[in-house]
DNA sequence: TCGCGCATGTAAGTTGTTACATGATTTA
DNA sequence: TAAATCATGTAACAACTTACATGCGCGA
C-alpha cells in the first residue's frame, strides 16, 4: 500500500518519468523504500486511473515517448493525509540472520566470502550517502525544513550502515576466534 | 522463498509446531524474519508436501491436535545448502523514511506524537534482546559455536534498536530546532 | 559491433496481508 | 465474566518478483 504514497512524495519533489523514478528509488531513495521497475510502471499506471497524478506525454525522437508524471491536488491531499497517519514499523526479513541461526551448517570460507561481498555493498552505499551528504546538506542548519527533513532520512541510512560495518568487524571477529580455537 | 529456510532453520533447533513457530517469530526471531501465522501454517503444509520436515500428530484433550515439525535429513541438507548459497540484501521499505521525504507536509503535533510511538516499541524491543543476552548469552568466549552464531545474530537486533533510538534523537533535536526558529 | 543508457511495458507466478472461522482452558 | 493463551486453519486479495519483450542512440 506504501508504494502508492512512496512514488506520490518522490513526485511531491518535482514531475518524473517513471524510467526517472526507478533511478531515484535506487539513488536517493535506495534507503528509504525499494521497488522494481515493473512496479513503478504499474503503479503509476494505477496512481493515472485514481486522478492523483496527470501525464504528459512528451513525443522523442527515436525513442519511446517518455510519459511525465506530475502530482495533482487530489495527490497532494492523498500524501498529506497518508504522512500524518501512524503506521508500524516495516517487517524484519533477512536471509543473513537466518544463516547465523543455523551457523553450525555454515561452511567457513564461502560465509567469509559472503560476508566480504556484503562489507563490500555496504561500504559503497556507505559511500554515495555520505556523498550525498557532502554535496547537498553541508550544512544543516541554514536548510529549509523541506530539505532538512531529507537529510534526517538519509541521515537514518549513513548510521544504518555504519551500525552495519560495526557489527560486521564483530562478526569477522568472532568467526577469527572459532579458526584459533580450531587450528 | 526465504520463508521456507526460515522455518527450516527454527525447527533446526528443535522439532515445533506451527504455533511455537509463530511464537519464536515474534521473540527470538524477532530481528530475522517476520511471518503471520496465517503464512506460517501454510508454508508448513508445503514443506510437508516437499518432505523436508515430517509431521507427527499429538492428540490433546479439549483442543485441536498439536501437529509437532521435525526437520528431516532432506530439510537439514537443504537448509545447509541454501544457508552456504550467497543472497542479496533485503530490500528497504520505511514508511517513517517517506514521511520524512515528504516532510513539509508533516503536522509537527501528531508527527511528534508518532515518534513518541515509534520510540517506545524500539526501547521495548531493545529491552527484550538485552534481556536475552543477559539470560542466554552472558560470556560469549565460553559458548558453543552454534550459540556464538546466534549470539551475532542478536546483537546485530541490539545494536540496531540502539542506532535507531540515536537516529532519533537527531530527528527530535531537529524537530526542536524547527520550533524554536518558528517561534 | 557490443554493451550501456534511455524508455516503456505485459504476463505469470510467488509471497504476504487481511478478514474470517472455531473453541476449550487458564488467569485476573 | 472477560480477556489472554493455546491451537489450528481457509479464502480472498494485494504486493512483489522474475521472465519476457522491444528498439534506438551513443561511446569504446
Amino acid at each position: 500500500m506504501s508504494l502508492k504514497f512512496a512514488l506520490l512524495a518522490a513526485l511531491h519533489e518535482e514531475p518524473l518519468t517513471g524510467y526517472d523514478l526507478n533511478h531515484k528509488f535506487r539513488t536517493r531513495l535506495a534507503n528509504v523504500w525499494n521497488a522494481s521497475h515493473q512496479q513503478i510502471y504499474r503503479e503509476l499506471g494505477k496512481l493515472d486511473e485514481e486522478k492523483l497524478v496527470s501525464v504528459e506525454d512528451v513525443p522523442q525522437k527515436g525513442r519511446p515517448d517518455k510519459r511525465l508524471y506530475r502530482i495533482n491536488k487530489s495527490g497532494q491531499e492523498a500524501l498529506a493525509t497518508w504522512v500524518n497517519t501512524p503506521h508500524g514499523r516495516p517487517p524484519v526479513r533477512d536471509p543473513l540472520l537466518v544463516k547465523l541461526f543455523a551457523g553450525d551448517l555454515l561452511d567457513p570460507e564461502r560465509f567469509s566470502q559472503e560476508l566480504a561481498e556484503i562489507r563490500r555493498g555496504w561500504l559503497e552505499q556507505l559511500d554515495y550517502f555520505r556523498s550525498v551528504e557532502r554535496e547537498h546538506f553541508s550544512n544543516p542548519a541554514e536548510m529549509p525544513p523541506h530539505f532538512r527533513f531529507q537529510h534526517l532520512a538519509l541521515r537514518r541510512g549513513i548510521l544504518g550502515m555504519e551500525n552495519n560495518l560495526t557489527w560486521l568487524d564483530e562478526v569477522e571477529a568472532m568467526l577469527e576466534g572459532l579458526d584459533c580455537t580450531d587450528g
